[in-house]
DNA sequence: GTGATGTCAAGAGCGGTGCTCTCGATTCAG
DNA sequence: CTGAATCGAGAGCACCGCTCTTGACATCAC
């Protein structure tokens, strides 16, 4: 889609390429609370309210910023899936769980946007969902194959799921078509919990004074979850 | 301290514990972002630049704010864990997870502020670190009961923390005064990470349309990662 | 080619923010 | 009782998101 449209359409499109690029850079250093929608205009060389012109609003510019950053985070993660021996999936479930930790040191406002307090006022429009799964649609197919190929050996007994979550891990199961039995999934979700609870420790300074050894404690803490949902390390 | 000083230094206690009460309440409605000193003056009845006599800065309020959101979640953790049975190690992890989820649920914009994405340009001072670590105290105590009575079964084999971990350990024992195995430390982490990891994606919007049942859910949760650490629920 | 249409940057302006400074009034300590 | 410390009030600075209007410009149909 890089030559469509007429001479305006096109100018209109690299302008908004441009402003979602600033709006990142300010973002990384002056926080989501930080970022300007003046102070974008005001780097390009335009006047505070042409910007207008192509982001509506500040949420909307917002919006842009989210989906683009679950695209990105959805990508690594997915490249690190591919890179991984598709048939050692402890060793996928560790490249993936590295992935999301590499990305989020490396764009830290961007994974606060994510995963980080709501931004006071703002609502997620729908649009965003859909790119918010792709890191959870990897972690699944791991766990599904595992599963598939016999390879799940969950450490030790573990209380069951209650029955009233029946519901939901049905819901799950259709949603990330998954073929899973409920107990899998709920430990699947501790491990997820655990994966993102670990990433926003190191990164929200939780672990200041605490943890020097960032990534082999890392590794770590990953290993022991996926073999708390089975996987071998 | 309620009758101390003179008549001028009490008056000035009673207005800065106004002060943060407005602002507490401003911060449950408006998020840390949108605390305002202006409307915080104005909803006293005072003007904005009287506040600065009480708080130098914007950061100076939020400091006490975050201080006070500390020691509050650690008040209810210590309640939780003294209301439990002392030898039901299991059923003490469990009631101090829920408090922790309890406070979250009922003051989520101060949960957001000590367990959320750090408010741009604002540095923590030391001081709220000896309130920050009441709750781990509480947690660590519990572990380290259940692991002197005998009464921690770490479910299966789980692969040994890597020995350069060793320094982070060893200081975590001293800090805490605990007397565990490396092992179990990082297993207590990953529970530790798992729980508030657990109730920030509640909090803060990843369980929305995938977890429904979101108390029975969290309890599970919170068995398994306490059947992580060897505790039997 | 020319006129209608749509798009654009620019500027002024509104109400809001954190923060600083000054100026009287009040209160306290010696 | 007096000098010093503290206080509330107000004006002001630079910034913010956002709205509205105006005039210039490019595009497209006829």
């Amino acid at each position: 889609m890089s030559a469509g449209g007429t001479a305006r359409e096109r100018v209109r499109a690299e302008l908004i390429r441009e402003i979602t690029e600033i709006a990142r850079r300010q973002l990384a250093t002056a926080g989501a609370t930080g970022l300007s929608l003046r102070a974008v205009a005001r780097e390009m060389g335009m006047v505070s309210s042409a910007i207008y012109r192509y982001f509506p609003s500040r949420d909307d510019l917002l919006t842009a910023l989210i989906i683009d950053g679950y695209n990105a985070v959805g990508e690594a993660v997915e490249r690190a899936d591919a890179q991984a021996a598709a048939g050692d999936f402890g060793g996928r479930w560790l490249a993936v769980c590295r992935a999301v930790r590499e990305w989020a040191l490396t764009h830290p406002h961007e994974y606060a946007l994510l995963y980080g307090s709501p931004v006071p006022g703002y609502k997620a429009p729908e649009d965003t969902v859909s790119a918010a799964v792709r890191d959870t649609v990897v972690l699944t197919r791991i766990i599904t194959e595992a599963h598939a190929a016999g390879a799940l050996d969950p450490a030790g007994p573990c209380p069951p799921a209650p029955p009233s979550l029946a519901g939901d891990m049905a819901r799950a199961r259709t949603a990330l078509s998954m073929d899973l039995p409920g107990d899998v999934i709920t430990r699947a979700f501790t491990a997820w919990a655990g994966l993102y609870g670990t990433v926003s420790f190191e990164l929200f300074g939780q672990f200041n004074n605490v943890i020097e050894e960032r990534a082999a404690y890392f590794d770590h803490t990953m290993t022991l979850l996926g073999r708390l949902v089975g996987l071998e390390p």
